[in-house]
DNA sequence: CGACTTTGACCAGCGC
DNA sequence: GCGCTGGTCAAAGTCG
């Protein structure tokens, strides 16, 4: 077991949501470890409406100094996020699996009939956001598809699993609530937009997220 | 009818 | 090696 390599970037930052047309408040942000794949980072921030470019440049919080990489020591579900690849050979799979359009850790073995197939890590960007929210879904601009739900250990409420339905973007989101306050919500997003958000989203309210 | 959600099953990773 | 857990698949159901 090789546990945390320390591969790939996690980050959270910590963000309260207001209702809509409210303001938002950051009052906690925590990174994870960043290492090589900053360039790699597709950056969003889940609100009602608000967005941020998948650039690296276009980072908001992007002072990763002055917060700690340590879990918090309650260790809720969402704390443990870490990015990693297992296997060494798949070093260069952002380049090489969007190159066959399979951004994704499950890869059908050779052999179908057995639907075997061959989960691997991917080094995917991921940072995860926690925000005061009485809605599950934030409307980031994207258009996602609910994938799976899953109840979690040591939380009281399921975390349900996103995907970007933009064709050839394999962004995902992971959504879930705090136990110990059920109006904090969880996002992580992993992966990187290939894509501008929607342009049915409301626009107005990314621009506001943009000025970070 | 197409897109999306729900939900149970499956599988790999990880800790012991 | 085994069991637990998280993440994903995919069929069925729901909705517009």
């Amino acid at each position: 077991m090789e546990g945390n390599r320390g591969v790939g970037v996690s980050r959270s930052y910590l963000l309260e949501v207001p209702p809509l047309s409210s303001p938002l408040t950051m009052h906690q942000m925590e990174f994870g470890q960043a290492e090589e794949n900053l360039q790699g980072l597709g950056f969003m921030v889940p609100s009602h409406g608000i967005s941020f470019p998948a650039s690296t440049a276009g980072l908001p919080f992007d002072n990763p100094t002055a917060v700690n990489s340590e879990k918090p020591t309650s260790k809720p579900a969402w704390s443990n996020e870490e990015v990693g690849t297992s296997d060494p050979k798949v070093g260069n799979d952002q380049n090489s699996s969007a190159r066959d359009g399979v951004n994704s850790w499950w890869k059908s073995a050779s052999s179908e009939k057995s639907k075997v197939k061959v989960r691997r890590k991917m080094r995917e960007p991921r940072f995860c956001f926690q925000t005061r929210s009485d809605v599950d879904v934030l409307d980031d601009g994207y258009k996602w598809r609910k994938y799976g739900q899953k109840v979690v250990k040591n939380s009281l409420h399921p975390r349900s699993y996103y995907r970007c339905t933009h064709s050839n973007c394999r962004v995902k989101k992971r959504v879930e609530r705090l136990s110990e306050d059920c109006r904090m919500v969880i996002t992580t997003y992993e992966g990187r937009h290939t894509h501008s958000p929607c342009d049915d989203a409301n626009t107005s309210e990314h621009e506001y997220f943009n000025s970070f």
